[in-house]
Parts: C-alpha cells; structure tokens; sequence
DNA sequence: CAAGTGACAGATTTTGAATATTGTCATTAG
DNA sequence: CTAATGACAATATTCAAAATCTGTCACTTG
C-alpha cells in the first residue's frame, strides 16, 4: 500500500486533470479518498501546500530524468546541446499532454515562487555540471556558474513555462532552438 | 486640431490609464469625446479593432526609437549590442514608470497576437539589418534573417513582456543580459 | 495515542435576476 | 452625400443572496 501522503496527492492529480485546477476543492479531494476533509489537514497543513506539493512532483518528473542526461559520458558541447533539447521537449510535451496540470503550475509560480526556484536551482545546478567538465577539458572558457544562468536564460524562450504554451510547438519553433544552440555553442568556445 | 481617429485613441487610452483595461466600455469612450458610441464605430469596427490600434500605437512607442539606433554608424557588433541593450532599457523603464499600465498592456497584447507578431516583425527586421551589415563587413557569419530570429528568441528573457514584468530589475538582470551578449556577439564571429 | 470524524465560523464561490454593453440601422441634420 | 444620432436586439457584466469551501476543534474509535 502506498503511503497514504502519495495516495492524497495521486487523488489531488487526477482530480486536476479531469477538472482543472480551479474546480478541485479539499472536500472532493478527500471524498475522492473516502475519507473526511478534516482528516486531509492531518497530512498537508493547507490547500495551497498540497497544491504545492502537487506541483513540486510533477516539476520532480521534468528535472529527474535530465539528471541522467547530464551524466551521460559525451563530449560536454554534445551533452549541452542534448541537454537543452531534451528540457524543451519534457516542457512541451507536459504542457501539451497536460494543460490543466500546466495551468495549476502557472498559476501557484505566481503565488509562491518556492517550488519554482528549487527546479531552477536543480537545472542550474546540473546544466553547470556539464559546463564545468567542458572547462575542465578545454572546450569550453569561462566560469562554470555564470555560464550556466547565461545559457539558462538565453533558452528561456524554450523552457519557460509562459514561453512555451504562448509560443505553441510547431517545426520552426525546434529550428529555432537550433540555431540558438548553434549560437551558444560557437560563443562557448575558447577565444 | 488632430484627426478625430486619433482623439478617439488618445481618449482610450487615456481611459486605460485611469481605469484598467477592463473597466473601458465604448460608451465610456464616446461620452468621453462628447458623442454618441455609434459614432465611433465609423471610425473603428469593433471594440476589439479600437483596442488593438491603442496596443499597436503603444508599441510603436517602443520599437520607433529603436530604429535610430539601428541605423548608427558604428561597427555591426557594437551597434547590435547597444540594440539589444537599447531594447531590453525600454521595455523595463516602461514597467518601472507604470508598472499597472504595463501589466494592462500585457494583458491586451497576449489578447491581440495580430499586432504583436507585426511589433516582432518590425524588430526582426532592424536586427536583420544590422547583422546583415555585419555580415557585409566580415564581422559575422550566416544568413541575417534567421540570425535575427536567433538572436531575438535568446534574448527574449530581457524584453519578453511578462519575462521582464515577473522577473523585476536589477544589477543581476544587467549583468545577465552582458553575459548573454557576450556569448552570443562570440557565437556570431566568422568560424 | 494514532487515525479519523462531525459540526462549526468565517471566507469564498456560485447563481440568477437586474443592469450595462456591443454592434446595427433607420433616420436626422447639414 | 457625409457625419452623426437615438432606439433597439442580443450578449455580457454586475451584485447580492444562497451555497459551498477552508481550516479548526472537541470529540470518537480502535
């Protein structure tokens, strides 16, 4: 059996998913469970905690498996480049497999920037990873971290959540993402 | 006396400015102008046609300026960061004046996607001329045209409308914006 | 005592009838 | 013929009353 805080947010996501994030109340969540609302308060301290939790899982399923991308045994400048393409295509898919829960996430970053800024430091930190190897094996000059957050934010047309569900995916929209690539990569190198 | 079109915008706008972009009926408008709301639909359409002309004045407010600089005699690479820079400046100044009249402003542009895509277009076409002199005189490498695009999606952190409003100034965000630059100015450099 | 509950107060959301708005048109005024 | 208008139908928005929701607590149950 699994743990009874996983079943309440199991309970919670689906209840998102088929009614989107406004229409999901702790009363139904916890009527969903077959159980009383009071007793959901036993094991989340408020509404906007469990939505957060909520959420914190499924950023979890973006940032985990890219953990493994950036450990990969490739040159860095091939692993950077997979890197970002594999973080723009988890956030494209999520937002089009699933608007709603999208919708939710959108809607607690506006209101607790918490959640967001513990991926942000997760991708930061794995994204300098890579770029302190491709220092230390003489692709790359500079200094790991400040070329982590330049890189961040020069792709942020393809991985911030506003971005990508206003842009819409389409083809011209990867050879974008190429071309910028190729840019980043080019500007990487030593002098 | 000014044309009457463009009293009528003045008139909207001058309502946005007081009362938010929700709280602005044609009737409001008219009575503002001293005529009748039927009147003003000689002159525009609809609702939506008025407020999408207000939208589009405002942004020619930003991208007009830009067009000087683009023209500036100096070097491509120099004049394309001073461009960006340049962009990047006016968009946060506007939201530093009136941050509740750049929220209104976002809010009326995510509405009508017409007038944006002509505000990026017109961009897009000041950047690919810099780089296309830059081309020109050796300084850079590529097509103009989709080095614009590049260069425009990687910077979009630093005048992207809602990445400027949510993400607030500061020294970081200048510092941010230069390491950027410098990559990309480097990426841009012959092979 | 660990897990859970019904009842409750105060805040929030829903609902539907009253009001306002959008857009059209026949008509007026010059 | 042009600029403008009042009256109007259809749609959208307000607002207050009713329903629902959040979070707490004293209390049961095993």
């Amino acid at each position: 059996m699994e743990p009874i805080r996983d079943r309440i947010l199991d309970a919670c996501e689906a209840l998102i998913r088929r009614h989107g994030p406004a229409k999901v109340s702790v009363v139904d969540v916890a009527r969903a469970l077959g159980m009383s609302h009071a007793n959901l308060y036993r094991h989340f301290p408020s509404k906007e905690a469990l939505r957060e939790a909520v959420v914190e899982r499924w950023l979890g399923s973006v940032s985990t498996p890219l953990a493994a991308v950036a450990q990969q045994p490739d040159p860095a400048p091939e692993r950077l480049a997979g890197w970002v393409r594999a973080l723009a295509a988890a956030k494209e898919a999520k937002i089009l497999a699933e608007p709603e829960l999208f919708a939710a996430y959108e809607a607690l970053a506006e209101a607790h920037r918490g959640a967001v800024e513990r991926h942000l430091a997760e991708l930061h930190g794995q994204l300098a990873h890579i770029l302190a190897e491709g220092v230390a094996e003489g692709s790359f000059a500079g200094e790991a971290g400040a070329l982590a957050r330049a890189v961040l934010a020069a792709t942020s047309a393809f991985h911030h959540p506003h971005m990508v569900r206003t842009a819409g995916g389409g083809p011209d929209r990867a050879a974008a993402l190429e071309a910028v690539l190729a840019l980043l990569l080019k500007g990487l190198r030593l002098p």
